[in-house]
DNA sequence: GGCAAAATAGCACGATCGTTCTATTTATTG
DNA sequence: CAATAAATAGAACGATCGTGCTATTTTGCC
């Protein structure tokens, strides 16, 4: 089975954090995790950038110290809620449409994983399309995590297209790329109209566009 | 002729900085234009929360209390800020298609200028997508004036599109909030493709995209 | 249970932020 | 030109930020 390619692993400045002196850990390890779940949960309310270091050790009753030492840098936390959030992304959105079989049913679960993760179902934003408009003129490694998690989850959505079209669900002359973009483009249009804009019609249009996408390219037998 | 709704008037708190005592002025407001030009320059480039009044004075070589002294408060400035791309765009995307015959060629013309102001022309981005991912979730009037100018937009082309299908160039059963919901995601995706992803494919594929649109709820004599 | 290492806290730093207050310069009007 | 108001500058404020340094507490192993 495919499987989701993981992010390049933590550098080695966080590693030494990890496992300094080769001895095995464990509460260090704990808390790392609970600082960067409180981390995430805070980012997708303020952004990436307007994650602080203070408010986020408050939140968890922690010293800012405490909560520092663990990243080494504030990018590096960033860079570990980025990480997080991959993962997630992943086991919720990615993995489930694995079990559908090739093909449309797998598109069509992605689709509908990523709409409920992505404005629905977490009221509290994604930090992959909040992150791209705060980062998209700040070069640097947290810009590179980014792109590299959106990248990543693009091709893997594209590959599921390109199957589709494989296993005969898709007219032979349908653009694979197009078609991601188009629906990425209803994925950012459901996320602008659901959190911004606040229409509750968001949801049934992105939905009704997505069957428009598959009715245009699709052929009748595959559903 | 139709004309692009302006957003609502200065609040009366900037409005006695203006003209405080009742006399004509000249200097004030053209400093403060010349400080509004460059505050919009700077937070196209870093968002209108990054925007800071320390580096915007720095930029026109201002001191900080001179330029502050304008607004009275920062949220002003972010206000005056959108209220100055709002102008812009009115002037440069939404003026220009009104030239254009009602109907597809209008709508065409709105698309066309959108795309270029959104992710081509300028390379500095977009506030109104910016701004909809920072203030999604921070209440406020920055956050208000940017609904406003957002929905004000959106509903100007919503009417173009409706004028599309009344002048017979679309579908009967053409349903025109789905088409510009599937167009607005479509200049999405194309911010982030350009913007963020530095995918130099995504101006086509967000033409293509509009070109399928068309063709699917377009009559073929209309263009 | 003592010992070393890891985890956390406390404190202080320099920088930057929006904002306020007061003084000074510049513009406008009679 | 003088008088008056507007425009701008300068300095200082309290707050918050990321980060570094040093103590203290906690953890894990012999």
């Amino acid at each position: 089975m495919t499987t989701f390619p993981p992010l390049p692993e933590p550098t080695l400045a966080t590693r030494v954090n990890e496992t300094r002196g080769g001895r095995a850990l464990q509460k260090g390890l704990q808390t790392k995790q609970l600082i960067v779940d409180a981390a995430l949960a805070l980012a997708t309310k303020v952004g990436l950038e307007g994650l602080s270091i203070g408010v986020l050790a408050d939140s968890i009753k922690m010293s800012k110290s405490g909560v520092f030492a663990h990243f080494g840098s504030r990018e590096e936390l960033q860079i570990s809620v980025i990480r997080e959030y991959f993962n997630q992304f992943a086991n919720e959105v990615f993995a489930p449409a694995m079990d559908e079989p090739r093909g449309l049913p797998r598109v069509r679960a992605m689709f509908q994983n990523w709409m409920l993760r992505v404005a629905v179902e977490i009221q509290s934003g994604c930090i992959f399309i909040s992150g791209a408009v705060e980062f998209d003129d700040r070069p640097g490694p947290v810009r590179d995590a980014l792109v590299s998690s959106t990248k990543t989850w693009l091709s893997a959505f594209y590959r599921a297209v390109v199957q589709a079209k494989e296993e005969g669900h898709l007219h032979a002359d349908a653009d694979e790329e197009q078609i991601a973009f188009e629906i990425h483009g209803l994925i950012l249009a459901l996320h602008h109209g659901a959190r911004f804009l606040q229409n509750p019609a968001s949801t049934t249009l992105a939905k009704t566009g997505f069957e428009n996408i598959i009715a245009r390219y699709g052929k009748s037998a595959a559903n």
